[in-house]
DNA sequence: TTGGTATCTTTAGGGCATAAAGAGATCCGA
DNA sequence: TCGGATCTCTTTATGCCCTAAAGATACCAA
C-alpha cells in the first residue's frame, strides 16, 4: 500500500512548508490557554524518527505520539492528520541532500550525486517508498533537483536532453535503494535472515520444480560468472545490489556521455542529429 | 506503506505456485465435507480484479470476498492470508509478460520490452506498488527474467554486463509506468484533475514565495522549451511521462550501445572479448 | 475572579487482518 | 440408514489503525 505525499490541503501544506516561521496553528505571543509544549517541527522531527526506525507501514500517529509522551490526538494540534504530517516530513528530510557538486567533470559530479542520494536513501528508507505523485513543492525539493539540474546543464545537454535524463536517473538510485532498504526491512520484520531466506527458497526450488531452470536458460547465462561471487559479509541481496550500483550507473552515464559526444561531431560535421 | 510479496511461507507458496493443479488445501476427491464452490484460481482472479480497480492501498480481503458472493474470512479456506494471496496475484499476472521479442536488433528488441512492459504495468497498476525484495520465484517471473535475459545475451554482453543493464531497464520501465499509475490513482480517489491540482499548486507557490523561483536558475533551465507544449488531451503529469519515456529510454540504450560499440573497437585492436 | 481559548486526553466509530468458535453440508464406514 | 468425521463458510471477537467529538485541564486577559 503505497503512501501518498501531496494529500494534505495543498494550500495549508504549503503554507507550512514555505513560511518557515509564523506557523499558524501553535498559539501566536498573547493568546490565552495553555502554550503549547511541542512544536510542528518537533512533530515532524520525531516522525522522521520513527519512520528511519519502522519504516512507512508501521509509522503511526500512536507511536510519534508515544515517542513525544502525548497520545495519538495531541499530534493533530500541530499537525492537520497523518496526510500533513508527510509532507513536512518529506520536505524536511529532503534537506539533508546536498545542493551541490564538483564542478570539474560531469562525470565525477553525477557519481557524486548518484552517491550522495544513495546515502540519504540508505538513511531514511521510508522516503523511498513514498509516492511522488503530486509532489509537495516544498523549497527542499526544489533545491535538490535544482542541483540535478545544474550538473547536467553545466555537462552540456539541452534542457529537453536534461529532463529526459533526470528521471533515468532517479528513477535508478532510487529502485536500487529501494531493493536495498525493502529486503533490510524484511529482514527486520520477519526475524529471517536475506541469506537464509535466499538459500530456503532456492532448496525448496530445487526440490519442487528440478528440471524448471532447464527452461529459462538465459536466466542461467544471466547468473554465469567467470569468478566466483567476492567474499561479503553483509546480506546477500545487498551484496548483488552493490556489486552492480556502479555498473548499472556507468550504463546510464555512458547513455548521456554518447549523447553528448555526438553533439561534438554534428558540430564538426554539421550534420543533423537523432 | 510498502506492500511486500514473498512473505507466506515459502515452502507453501511455492507449491502452490508451482505445482499449478493438485493444489493442496481444496479438498481432494473422496473426502467428506461440502465442496468448495470456489478455488484457489478463482480467489487470486478476483483479487486481481479488485487490486486493478481500487489499488493496493485498498485492496482488502472483505473486497475480494465480496466480489467473489463471500465473507472475507470464507477466502481463509483457500489462501493462508493476504501475503499468500499477494505472492499468488503477483506470480499469476506476470505471466501476461511476453516472453519472445524481435530477433533482429537489440535496440528494437529491448524498444519492443520496455513497451510490453510499460502497457503491462499500465493495466495492472498495484504491481508496481508491490516490493519486490524477496522475489516470490514463480514461474512467470522467472520466464518474464529470462526473455530479458535473453535479449541482452544476443546483443552481445557479457553476463556481467547484462547483470548491471536488468536493473537500469526494469526499474527505469517500472518508475515511469509509477509515476503515472500514481497519478491516477491520486486522481481517482481525491476526485482532483491533475491539471487542477497542479494549477492550485503552482499558484499557491507564486503567492506564497514569488521570489524563491530566483534561487532556483537551473530548475528555471530545465523547465525551458524552445516550443510550446505540445496538445494534450490526459492528464498533464501523464502528458510529461509520455513525451519522456521514449528519450529516457533512448539515453539508456545508448548507454548499452556504447558498451558494444567499445567490445567492437577492442577486439578490432587485438584486446580479448567474450 | 471569571470567561474564553488552547492543549491534551478520553471515548467512540468505522476501517483493517485474522484467530477462534459455531453452523451446515457432505461423505465414509458401519 | 445413520452416526461421526471433516470440510466450507459465517459469526464473533481481538487488536491494530485514523480521526471526529466531547471532556478535562491549564493558562491568559480583562
Amino acid at each position: 500500500m503505497a503512501v501518498f505525499v501531496g494529500q494534505g490541503d495543498p494550500r495549508r501544506s504549503m503554507e507550512l512548508l514555505w513560511r518557515g516561521t509564523a506557523r499558524p496553528p501553535a498559539s501566536r505571543p498573547g493568546t490565552p490557554g495553555p502554550k503549547p509544549a511541542l512544536s510542528v517541527d518537533a512533530v515532524v522531527d520525531a516522525a522522521v524518527a520513527v519512520a528511519d526506525e519502522v519504516g512507512t507501514v508501521a509509522l503511526s500517529m500512536r507511536l510519534v505520539g508515544e515517542r513525544l509522551g502525548r497520545t495519538a490526538m495531541a499530534l493533530y494540534t500541530y499537525v492537520q492528520g497523518k496526510a500533513e504530517l508527510l509532507d513536512l516530513m518529506y520536505d524536511q528530510v529532503l534537506g539533508e541532500l546536498p545542493v551541490s557538486f564538483p564542478q570539474d567533470g560531469w562525470r565525477d559530479a553525477l557519481a557524486a550525486w548518484a552517491e550522495a542520494t544513495r546515502a540519504f536513501h540508505l538513511r531514511h528508507p521510508w522516503v523511498s517508498q513514498v509516492s511522488q505523485a503530486r509532489p509537495v513543492l516544498g523549497p527542499n525539493e526544489y533545491l535538490a533537483y535544482n542541483a540535478l539540474a545544474g550538473v547536467l546543464r553545466r555537462a552540456g545537454l539541452r534542457p529537453d536532453e536534461a529532463r529526459a535524463t533526470v528521471p533515468v536517473l532517479v528513477r535508478y538510485v532510487e529502485g536500487a535503494v529501494r531493493a536495498v532498504n525493502e529486503a533490510r526491512q524484511a529482514a527486520r520484520t520477519t526475524g529471517v535472515a536475506d541469506e537464509e531466506w535466499w538459500n530456503a527458497r532456492a532448496a525448496a526450488l530445487e526440490e519442487i520444480a528440478p528440471d524448471f531452470l532447464d527452461a529459462v536458460p538465459d536466466m542461467a547465462w544471466l547468473e554465469s560468472r567467470d569468478a566466483p561471487p567476492p567474499e561479503h559479509d553483509g546480506p546477500y541481496l545487498e551484496m548483488l545490489v552493490d556489486e552492480s550500483f556502479h555498473q548499472g550507473l556507468a550504463v546510464i552515464l555512458d547513455g548521456i556521455g554518447a549523447r553528448l559526444t555526438a553533439r561534438v561531431s554534428d558540430a564538426r560535421s554539421g550534420a543533423a542529429d537523432q
